[in-house]
DNA sequence: CTCGGCATCCTAT
DNA sequence: CTAACGATAGGATGCCGAG
């Protein structure tokens, strides 16, 4: 196979400028974009974190993820908009819709982000970069809000140029632009470079992605495991032979977790979280027609530490009841009663096959909901029947 | 020694 | 004064005990 040709597109301050454009269209005269703005959680709880902000909101120092209220010391005009999924799934769709009239290999990334493969277009569209321009345009103009896009023969080359200069803009990385355009930048800009990662490098003067590529392998494998130490040194290289995929893949665990107002030192109350969150993980189970063999518990203390206790079970279920109790179980065999900020549940180890082999059954899967619906209201009545809600608390739930 | 299970770490949006 | 601070998911890693 010849070289690939890879679109990487990503919306410019994508739930910010999704905001703007939607109060727009319903009136509004103010575009948050132009003034310091950003997409976050109620000041008034402790919980509440930037998510996107705008770039006058950015020339003020705020960063995403940091808390609404330190945002609001660094610039009290600041503007704070709540989450509004709902708005970002359809925007969401609308542009991807858009890229999928230009090919139908395409990999959505995250809500915001989508990578295309365009190769073997030559005949139709000769111009690569006029092809990115005349796409990125298309969405500007119709739909009111700016992309990046950036063009390399693989997908991590493609990322990383779509994160140059903002916004509104096209990029290019192909092989012989590495060396003047990603080499110099700080190793923590590499894709998959975090900030432990990036911390070792420094501790080892590597400091540019260019410092990485150059460093002997060996080295690496002194501190990072195999799997990391090879993706550092090709990726640093440019080198990427993922292929864009468009199914998306099925999921490989469910979780939910929620941060409290204040911190839990109770079971009674732990127990009502797990309850509410066993609900949610089973239902979405259900929706999905699968069942997990495995269940976590998952706490974060006051200090901030996440600790996690999990179990494999014999048999896979998706029964709110069943889940809730193992998670009862796990909670008191692990948690010593140390202040809690956060709680959850996650269901992992997913399986397939259960429901195939229920259909065989008829008569056993009826029996079966029947059992699920009476444990359902035993629980309701045991609790009343505000127990058996999603906590309401944490900024990015989904409605 | 290898493998499954588990806890934790790391990274991403 | 400092650190403070979400939800969700996937993958890597290291340890431990069983076979």
């Amino acid at each position: 196979m010849g070289e690939r040709l890879i679109f990487h597109v990503d919306v410019n301050s994508a739930f910010l400028s999704w905001e703007a454009v939607d109060r727009l269209s319903k009136g509004d005269t103010l575009d948050l974009r132009t003034v310091p703005s950003c997409v976050g959680g109620d000041p008034d709880k402790r919980t509440s974190i930037v998510s996107t902000k705008s770039i006058p909101a950015k020339k003020y120092g705020i960063v995403t993820g940091e808390p609404v209220a330190t945002a609001l010391r660094k610039c009290p005009e600041l503007i704070v908009v709540k989450p509004n999924f709902h708005l970002y799934q359809k925007m969401s769709h609308a542009f991807k819709s858009i890229l999928n009239e230009y090919t139908p290999l395409m990999q959505s990334f995250s809500i915001d982000e989508v990578f295309m493969d365009m190769s073997g277009m030559e005949l139709l569209h000769p111009d690569p970069i006029k092809l990115a321009h005349e796409m990125k345009d298309k969405i500007r103009d119709e739909l009111g809000f700016t992309v990046n896009v950036g063009v390399a023969n693989n997908k991590l080359c493609a990322k990383m140029a779509s994160d140059f200069e903002k916004p509104d803009k096209v990029h290019t990385l192909f092989p012989d632009e590495i060396k003047d355009k990603m080499w110099p930048l700080p190793v923590g800009e590499l894709f998959g470079c975090g900030q432990s990662t990036a911390k070792k490098l420094q501790e080892m003067h590597i400091k540019t992605i260019g410092d990485l590529a150059l460093a002997d392998e060996r080295f690496l494998l002194s501190v990072f495991g195999q799997k990391t130490a090879d993706y550092l040194h090709y990726a640093a290289n440019g080198i990427d032979d993922s292929p864009v995929v468009n199914e998306e893949r099925e999921a490989k665990s469910y979780s939910v977790e929620n941060t409290t107002q204040d911190d839990v030192t109770d079971f009674d109350t732990v127990n009502h979280l797990l309850l509410a969150e066993a609900d949610v993980v089973a239902s979405r189970l259900r929706a999905d027609e699968v069942k997990a063999f495995t269940i976590t518990v998952i706490y974060r203390t006051s200090d901030m530490k996440r600790h996690s206790h999990g179990r494999k079970i014999e048999n896979s279920t998706d029964i709110t009841s069943e889940i809730y109790d193992i998670a009862v179980d796990l909670m008191k065999e692990c948690w010593k009663g140390e202040p809690l900020r956060l709680i959850g549940l996650s269901a992992s180890d997913i399986d397939r096959d259960g429901f195939q082999q229920m259909s065989l059954f008829g008569e056993e899967e009826k029996e079966k909901q029947k059992k699920l619906d009476k444990a359902l209201d035993s629980i309701r009545n045991k609790y009343g029947n505000n127990s058996v809600m999603r906590a309401g608390i944490g900024v990015f739930r989904n409605d």
